[in-house]
DNA sequence: CACCAGGCAGTGC
DNA sequence: GCACTGCATGGT
């Protein structure tokens, strides 16, 4: 199975496409910024911001066409999701979030997920500048909270599995950023040591946030599909270095009511 | 009104 | 080690 080549820095840099001469309204602003109006709407962008953050966080620099190309060969279902979901990517995301977010979505459904998550932010986050709309809250902020004021956001029971992670972050038993170094099983015993993580949630960190691809998270949507789909045999072991890439767009596919016929 | 959701910890064997 | 159970609550 061949590497995925990183093709010449993403083939997506707003900023040269603004000096292309193909379009006149997307426009430098001061200090770098970059503003593209079409439509009539209007994005904005630093550099810094760009180069920093959302480069990375949308996995910009990876080649996803000769990923998915390097796919195992001969199944039907994997390649009507790689298909049906076409343009997914996993993000980079922060390790801290991604833990918080979940630990909070056992027995939840997406939209339940973002109102809980929503509520977080508004509980005991910080202000997003030129939004209307709050930062997720940090460590420190959410180790500040006690149960009761959790719980009175919606969050039941996963209250004090949120606490017990905050404080963990907090108190610096739990290094989020030098696990980025740790091979998988020793982040994952490390993700494991928070109460509310077992392996589920610790595989989802660990391919969301820690970019840890061969993670392939079960959850009930997946369970699903290994038991119509693969007869009841996981086949993620056969999967190779990129199984949880693979697997996120059979997730897409199974949870869009897209019923698994191979063939 | 039921039933389900990107599960986990605790218990019993 | 594996099977079973209770858990809180919003979405559908």
């Amino acid at each position: 199975m061949a590497l995925p080549v990183t093709v010449s820095a993403a083939h997506f840099d707003p900023w040269v496409i603004m000096e292309s001469g193909q379009c006149f309204r997307m426009v430098p602003l001061a200090g770098g910024a970059c503003e593209a109006v079409a439509f009539g709407e209007a994005v904005r962008l630093t550099r810094a911001a760009f180069d920093r953050l959302w480069r990375a966080y949308f996995d910009l620099d990876t080649d996803y066409a000769a990923m998915l190309a390097a796919a195992p060969a001969g199944d039907g279902f994997l390649a009507r999701a790689l298909t049906a979901a076409h343009g997914l990517r996993i993000l980079r995301q922060d390790p801290w979030e991604t833990l918080c977010g979940f630990i909070l979505s056992q027995r939840k459904n997406l939209k339940a997920i973002r109102t809980g998550m929503e509520a977080l932010c508004e509980a005991c986050g910080a202000p997003v500048l030129g939004t209307a709309r709050r930062a997720f809250p940090t460590p420190h902020r959410l180790a500040a909270m006690d149960e009761p004021a959790l719980r009175a956001l919606g969050l039941g029971y996963r209250a004090p599995y949120l606490l017990d992670a905050a404080r963990r972050v907090a108190d610096g038993r739990l290094n989020l950023d030098l696990l980025a170094a740790l091979p998988d099983g020793l982040l994952q015993a490390a993700l494991l040591t928070v109460s509310g993580v077992g392996v589920k949630v610790a595989d989802c960190v660990m391919l969301f946030a820690y970019h840890r691809l061969s993670r392939a998270p079960v959850d009930v949507w997946i369970r699903r599909v290994i038991d119509c789909a693969y007869g009841g045999v996981s086949p993620y072991e056969g999967y190779g270095p990129y199984a949880g890439v693979y697997q996120q767009y059979q997730f897409m596919c199974i949870r869009d009511g897209q019923l698994p016929e191979t063939r």
